[in-house]
DNA sequence: TAGCTTTTTGCAATCGTTTGCAGTCTATCG
DNA sequence: CGATAGACTGCAAACGATTGCAAAAAGCTA
């Protein structure tokens, strides 16, 4: 069917072995030889087999990617980002879903080493630690945006404290003092980190940490709605909600819509972590970018790194942390203490829009 | 390293031959030698090695799912779905991103094949026709959401132009009549499939057909804010807007926001291909779902089909309409004549939310 | 031109399976 | 009891590349 390195050989009347050497540039053939091969290859159509190829050598030019979902727009660049750096370098990318699900994780795991991968940078459930560790025998490994603590593998990580500190932070300095926060899932090391950083932002403010206003919950919109509604109906809610579990923020919104919310006049909202559409919601959501974008070139460059340093084995293990940024739109303000209570309730709700409208309205 | 059949074979103490057989059930060994391999295997943790099997058989167990992007929801739900159908079978999944670019499918499609992929999903840009033809001949191939026309393959489509004829129908029954229509470009089929549907509507409505109220345009955001500014600027705007094209549904939720237009109050906008978001969004967006989940679903039916029937060529290539629904939501209403030009300015915008926030305050 | 080194080439084994063919064993029948 | 069919099993050759080793060719010196 396709041609092979035999029929190459044969049309240019050398061995296999020759024509092996010449095309893949082991440099032990002469250079006339070399280019004439290459020639004929070309003029044939050869492209070598990399099964063929993988067999002998075990290695795939495959490299596996492992996330939750496509759903998180974070997942989705990193998956863009990692498949344009391999393929530039002559890697496949094989994409795989691992739905955040312990044992569908370690299904795929198995899955990719039986298919001979050259490298794996996985999100890991951190529910198969022992399983990582001993693939990572075989094959480079990194690990993103999450950490398994059972594992000692090179990690990149978003600066989780540091972006909620300067969420925090920030909405502080506007002038909120009740900051509700909705975070991850407290056994993830993103959900604990966030929360840390919220935490010490507070402290440094000299604002007691109140429980009532922190929720922690799944990576579901649903979870935002509950959070939300649990935060509004508190008898002294919020006058800013942190939404520091990005899938969370639908949910939130929702609220915040059945309820006549008005954002940010009644309630000042930031959210973790950028989808395309914040930008163009309306008001403008603002955001603490985690740079997924970096976070998955840093991944790769890791594990390029990696799978050129195949012999030394896993020295210089380490974790990275790629900082967050603050990126102001539209979705908070200043908190005016004169409105008791559920703020600017009594303002009419026109104003709201005007207000945000007339930020945005630049284009 | 890892362990391989020969070792299997010499603690069981049969051939390697015996060895395969028996794991593969190709049904020539006796039952008891088949059970007694299938548990020494499992007991020395024998797992075949897809490589060399792969060089044998010329299988590789890997299917491609060859996409333009990973923005559009369309795509995600659809990567998800052959995912987990393949995962299910034992198949890999190779999600390739070709960005729409006829380069770069063209170069994507040669990696795959080097890969000896045993099928291939693909969207394709309809400019590598020839090449996608000439791989039809060694490997399965479905294409998906859009026909290359220069090929003769099977092919699994939205029914684009009842889809945009539903969408149509449903805003004219609402009584509107100037019905602006933003639609992808008209190279694709999609593109023309939608318009030919709008306007099939309009026809049977026994209403003209204006020119100055259809715009096409490339599949991004910007595009949307665009063609929404030209439609808003007519002497005589639409009092409905329908977004054929996915993309460009931000770009125009931007300018309505942007010049403080109420949805649906002022303005009812219907848009094509659902998002996550748009059923959390206030108001909540009035879609025609063109059945992503179903299109990939049949895709893979139609795949694995062709990939059982391997013998029989290409007998039998079909074309399959996945037929799309009406989701009404809450972003059109009932157009009031009485209120001319920009429509019901003069309601209070309160109105329109507590209509939205009442269908939507089910949870 | 012989003798030596240095390139360049070819032979053949190998990677881990699958599979055609032939050989072995068991059981059945006349 | 011998012949024979049938059921299992093993040998060995693929699949398409890479690679150690040895042989051949080429280049060099004397």
């Amino acid at each position: 069917m396709s041609v092979t390195l035999k029929d190459v050989a044969q049309a240019a009347r050398v061995s296999v072995s020759t024509a092996s050497r010449a095309l893949t540039g082991t440099g032990l053939t002469s250079e006339r030889t070399r280019q004439r091969l290459t020639r004929i290859a070309r003029e044939l159509g050869y492209r070598p087999n990399p099964i063929a190829r993988g067999l002998k050598t075990g290695q795939s030019r495959l490299v596996a990617l492992l996330v939750h979902n496509l759903t998180n727009a974070s997942f989705q660049v990193m998956a863009e980002v990692v498949q344009a750096r391999l393929k530039a370098l002559g890697y496949q990318m094989l994409l795989c879903i691992g739905g955040d699900d312990a044992e569908q994780e370690s299904d795929t795991l198995t899955t990719l080493v039986d298919h001979r991968i050259d490298g794996l940078i996985v999100v890991p459930t951190g529910k198969n630690g022992a399983q990582l560790e001993a693939l990572a025998k075989d094959v480079p490994i990194v690990c993103l945006v999450r950490r398994d603590d059972a594992t000692d593998l090179e990690t990149v990580l978003a600066d989780d404290p540091q972006g909620a500190y300067l969420g925090t932070r920030h909405l502080i300095e506007l002038g909120h003092k009740r900051i509700g926060l909705i975070v991850g899932r407290q056994d993830t090391t993103s959900g604990r980190e966030r929360l840390s950083g919220y935490v010490r932002a507070l402290r440094e403010a000299g604002i007691a940490k109140d429980d009532t206003l922190i929720h922690a919950g799944h990576f579901v919109p649903e979870t935002g709605a509950t959070c939300a509604r649990k935060l509004l109906d508190l008898p002294r809610p919020p006058s800013a909600i942190f939404v520091a579990n990005h899938e969370a923020t639908l949910g939130v919104l929702r609220v915040t819509a059945e309820r006549n919310i008005a954002i940010p006049a009644d309630l000042s909202l930031l959210c973790y972590e950028d989808m395309p559409w914040f930008e163009w919601h309306r008001p403008a959501i603002s955001i603490v970018d985690n740079g997924a974008r970096d976070l998955a070139n840093l991944a790769v460059d890791r594990l390029l790194h990696r799978m050129d340093a195949k012999g030394n084995g896993n020295d210089g293990v380490r974790e990275y942390r790629v900082g967050a940024r603050l990126v102001q739109r539209d979705s908070c303000r200043q908190y005016e203490p004169t409105s008791n209570g559920r703020g600017g309730k009594s303002k009419p709700p026109a104003s709201k829009s005007k207000s945000s409208a007339a930020k945005s309205a630049k284009v």
